[in-house]
RNA sequence: GCCGCGGUGGUGGAAUUGGUAGACACGCUGGACUUAAAAUCCAGUGGUUGCAUAAACCGUGCCGGUUCAAUUCCGGCCCGCGGCACCA
């Protein structure tokens, strides 16, 4: 009898279905285990075989977790509310709620095939009633914080979507969902404070050490804290001031200009009646934009002159004002003190429109690039004492590459060492000053000027990358602005002259304070949630707009606002939601005051079912309460978060957000949501592109399972490669792993007792897969499970120790394991017994090999004892023939014995 | 440009408190079985020199350094991937 995984498969999930083996109970008599997979959202496409990546790793782990004792809570659920279900809806002309229903029922379908442990009974839909009726009850709560506000700013809109977006919705500036470019629109939106959360969404990231540090470090981008000062500038002949934040307080005394975003509420203000034209022309023109425009644009700055001058604060010079679309009106506070000797943007509009520059950081060192065939050691040891030297081979035919770095207070000595040693101190020298804009051709150093020697045009040099500094007595061929923060004095800044400018910040900011100028200040990149979107398929978000009151959230007790069903659910393309047409839905009366009132119209995002799903699957059914808070408490918080890295700025900084909102108002016991998070490397195609039906490239699970099983796609995808990286599909890799499952399947190599052998690959198998699963590492786990069979094939093994591997194989192959099990005689079901352990001491082996090195070579190797003394591995060592062979006869200076590992002879 | 991650055979990848580089698997080559093919099984498989299952040398992106010993540590650079991007 061959291995017929199709009937194997179809009998135990129909058993494990019908003794409801994977149902999870509260009881809280057991450590729990909460693990949990991004919930999937149901496209008509269906699954191809990457997406159950995910999922294979937590089944895995779940598996192993119930097998060690622990209650798994591995439930599963639907994301389906948002524009993708819209979208292909209206493409295909059904009610979304009817395209997800079914879509729901494929991937349900397709998922049952793999062989899953999710417990059906908790699964979540946040398209239903029940469930959003919790994301509306939690919006309401902010909303009664006052961190739910509507706003009329510019927001960004998708003209194809036509609805707002967040900025966490654009990819390269463009609409995420169609690649559509974005505009800014002036509408009345919802949005959600989460800046007020942003320090602890920043600080509380510490205590996630179980996160990917590259998830962290992309939240800590997001929220971009910077810490520096705000200082208000007067406009001069008039009354108002103008603030600014800056990180720089220390270059404050080069501020020569200022610049505010088109955007900036004094703009119009305070322009003068000749620059008005301009002026307007300007801003219209920088409307226009899209963002991608703005910022395709980088290099090339523009601007115009207001006409009026503000007073510098610190040292009472009168500058200009100007506005410019390179600063932002979304980030600090739309203006800027413009410092060009310190900053390369303002750099770079100054030299446009030829502003001054006024140096007040001084550089320490210079930095200087000698070119020569080759440098002698000796001599680089030497140059060292000046500063540092790096050795660069950058091109065979150039021979090396030093460049030095020089302390500007050893520059005479230097020069004069150069000059002694290396260079001819004429024009046709070899020591090059330049700058990385490659904007000189020849160097400048004290007066000096120096030419290659053998004439390679400076194009060729630029290419390389030749790095730059101002040189002391330079200072006022300023070339590029100087940006290090941590090197250089300040000069031209009257009482501070002299100071680091690290060091004068502090100093500087107590001044502004005590002067009344200015004052220590932080702002964030993040921006607040712009939280509604002017489409169908969302969460109503539950407000009256009352002529008396103002907005009104519904009555907690009236709750869900359930979507009401509408004739015609696309985007009506006026800003306003197709909920707006539904007049008997609309109109009803103020919850306050009883009046006629309106309801609101937007939907929520896509994002907002998504904050807090997690929490629903504890307590799916609970009618009171968005969870119980008790089984909270047991439940949470998620022990392991599985999903794709591309939610790292969005749902996983969303759903922190909320958690801490819910801990806040008591509805949660902990701060943070997932303890332990752990990306899914996509796996590409066989072409190496994206799985997609434009390619023809998607390979479906289903085809898989028909053809090779769900535990040969399993134990394929745990082995491909390190779980977190992308990897191509190989069929022929799947057929290696078929041929393994077989090999299990076919194994009969019977014996009474187990030999040392068989017992030593044993506890090594079970150590090294118990731990690679606790860590992640399937992979491995995989390879070490074919060592160990591929040895009893070899030499047998008991029953006993066979049954044993079955239970370690069970979670990544649990039809083909419990299959077995039961054929060996057990009646209970594997995944109902206990995870085995492994003996350390049975790991050990008789003997060991030890590897003879000479001067570090490798060169000869013995069998020897594991406690074998040191004296008697020497004796050894030195009888080898091999070994006397390298020695020829010179004595050892010297020999290195680590146990169980080698003995390395010095001659 | 800035931040993060990575670079190991023909391929996916193993091995890092520095200690035998290439586990495991795929592919390839040769052989067995077969009328033949597929499947299966056995053997070989980093490179160079070599009759060799003898031996030596080279080899973990590049250039240097530290060390008895470096894929691993240090300095500099190149390339790839991901994120951010006029964020003051």
């Amino acid at each position: 009898m061959g291995y017929n995984h199709k009937k194997i498969e179809s009998n135990w999930q129909k058993k494990w279905e019908k003794d409801q083996l994977y149902k999870t109970s509260d009881d809280q008599d057991k450590p729990k285990y909460y693990i949990l997979d991004m919930f999937p959202y149901p496209s008509g496409a269906g699954l191809h075989v990457g997406h159950p990546k995910g999922y294979i790793a937590t089944d895995v782990t779940a598996r192993m977790k119930m097998m060690q004792g622990y209650n798994v809570l591995h439930p599963m659920g639907w994301d389906a509310f948002g524009l993708p279900a819209e979208n292909y809806a209206i493409k295909n002309k059904v009610h979304p709620r009817v395209a997800v229903e079914k879509n729901i029922k494929v991937f349900k379908k397709q998922l049952g095939r793999i062989g899953f442990t999710h417990d059906w009974s908790r699964e979540v839909n946040t398209t239903d009633p029940d469930y959003y009726k919790w994301t509306q009850w939690a919006f309401i709560q902010m909303f009664k914080k006052g961190l739910a506000y509507e706003s009329d700013e510019p927001i960004i809109w998708c003209p194809s979507c036509q609805t707002g977006l967040a900025m966490e919705d654009l990819e390269d500036g463009k609409c995420e969902r169609c690649g559509s470019d974005v505009e800014r629109k002036p509408l009345r939106q919802w949005v959600l404070k989460i800046t007020d959360y942003a320090d602890r969404l920043l600080f509380d990231l510490d205590s996630l050490d179980k996160w990917p540090d590259s998830i962290r470090e992309m939240q800590k981008n997001w929220i971009g804290r910077s810490e520096g000062a705000k200082v208000k500038f007067e406009v001069r002949n008039w009354k108002s001031e103008i603030e600014v934040f800056t990180t720089r307080p220390d270059t404050l005394f080069g501020a020569t200009f200022m610049v505010l975003s088109p955007e900036h509420e004094l703009v119009n203000k305070i322009t003068t009646k000749e620059n008005e034209a301009a002026m307007i022309k300007y801003q219209e023109e920088a409307s226009k934009k899209s963002d991608l425009e703005r910022t395709e644009l980088q290099k090339d700055k523009s601007g115009v002159f207001t006409g009026a001058y503000a007073i510098n604060p610190v040292n009472k010079k009168e500058i200009p004002i100007w506005i410019a679309d390179y600063v932002l009106a979304s980030y600090g506070t739309g203006a800027i003190m413009a410092v060009p000797a310190h900053d390369q943007r303002d750099y770079d509009f100054a030299k446009k429109y030829k502003l001054d520059i006024v140096p007040v950081v001084l550089p320490d060192k210079a930095s200087y690039l000698v070119i020569e065939k080759s440098l002698p050691q000796s001599l680089v040891k030497d140059l060292q004492k000046y500063g540092k030297v790096n050795v660069e081979k950058i091109d065979k035919d150039w021979g090396g590459f030093y460049r030095v770095e020089v302390e500007l207070d050893k520059e005479p000595e230097f020069m004069k060492f150069m000059e002694d040693n290396l260079l001819e101190s004429s024009d046709d020298g070899g020591a090059w000053y330049t700058d990385s804009m490659g904007t000189t051709d020849h160097a400048i150093f004290s007066g000096k000027t120096f030419s290659i020697k053998d004439k390679k045009s400076f194009e060729e040099f630029k290419k390389y990358g030749i790095s730059l500094s101002i040189p002391k007595d330079q200072l006022d061929i300023v070339l590029e602005a100087f940006t290090d923060i941590d090197n250089g004095t300040m000069i031209n800044s009257q009482q501070f002259d002299g100071q680091k400018p690290k060091e004068a910040i502090k100093k500087i900011i107590d001044w502004l304070e005590k002067e009344g100028i200015g004052e220590k200040a932080v702002t964030y990149r993040l921006q607040d949630w712009v939280f509604s979107r002017q489409r169908y398929w969302g969460e109503p978000i539950p407000i009256v707009h009352c002529p008396k009151c103002g907005a009104v959230p519904v009555d907690e007790k009236d709750l869900p606002v359930v979507l009401p069903e509408v004739k015609n659910y696309e985007p009506s393309g006026t800003g306003e939601s197709p909920l707006a047409g539904i007049d008997d839905w609309v109109n009803t009366q103020c919850p306050k005051c009883g009046v006629d009132a309106k309801r609101e119209t937007n939907t929520m995002p896509q994002w907002a079912g998504s904050n807090w799903y997690y929490l629903r699957y504890i307590d799916p059914d609970n009618k009171d309460a968005l969870v119980d808070y008790e089984k909270e408490k047991y439940w949470s918080p998620v022990d392991f978060y599985v999903g794709g890295a591309e939610h790292a700025t969005r749902h996983l900084i969303y759903s922190r957000f909320w958690h801490k909102f819910l801990f806040d108002i008591g509805a949660v016991n902990y701060q943070e949501p997932f303890t332990r998070l752990q990306n899914v490397g996509l796996i590409m195609a066989e072409d190496g592109r994206k799985m997609s039906k434009r390619w023809g490239n998607v390979i479906n699970p289903d085809d898989i399972i028909d053809e090779y099983g769900a535990d040969s796609l399993r134990v394929y995808e745990m082995f491909m490669g390190p779980f977190d990286q992308a990897v191509n599909w190989d069929t022929n890799g799947l057929r290696g792993t078929r041929k393994f499952l077989e090999k299990i399947f076919k194994f009969d190599k019977w014996q009474d007792g187990d030999s040392k052998e068989a017992k030593t690959v044993y506890h090594q198998m079970v150590k090294k897969v118990t731990n690679d699963v606790e860590n992640l590492r399937f992979n491995t786990a995989v390879s070490a499970m074919m060592i160990f069979v591929n040895k009893i094939v070899e030499i047998g093994c008991s029953k006993e120790i066979f049954q044993n591997f079955l239970k370690v194989l069970s979670p990544f192959a649990p039809h083909l394991a419990e299959e077995l099990w039961v054929k060996s005689g057990k009646d209970e079901s594997i995944f109902l017994s206990k995870w085995p352990e492994y003996d350390e001491s049975q790991i050990q082996v008789d003997t060991i090999q030890l590897v003879i090195q000479v001067n570090g070579k490798v060169r000869d190797k013995i069998q020897v004892e594991p406690e074998i003394a040191e004296a008697e591995v020497k004796k050894l060592a030195l009888a080898s023939e091999k070994v006397q062979k390298f020695l020829e006869g010179k004595e050892s200076k010297k020999i290195i014995y680590v146990k169980g590992k080698l003995l390395s002879i010095v001659v």
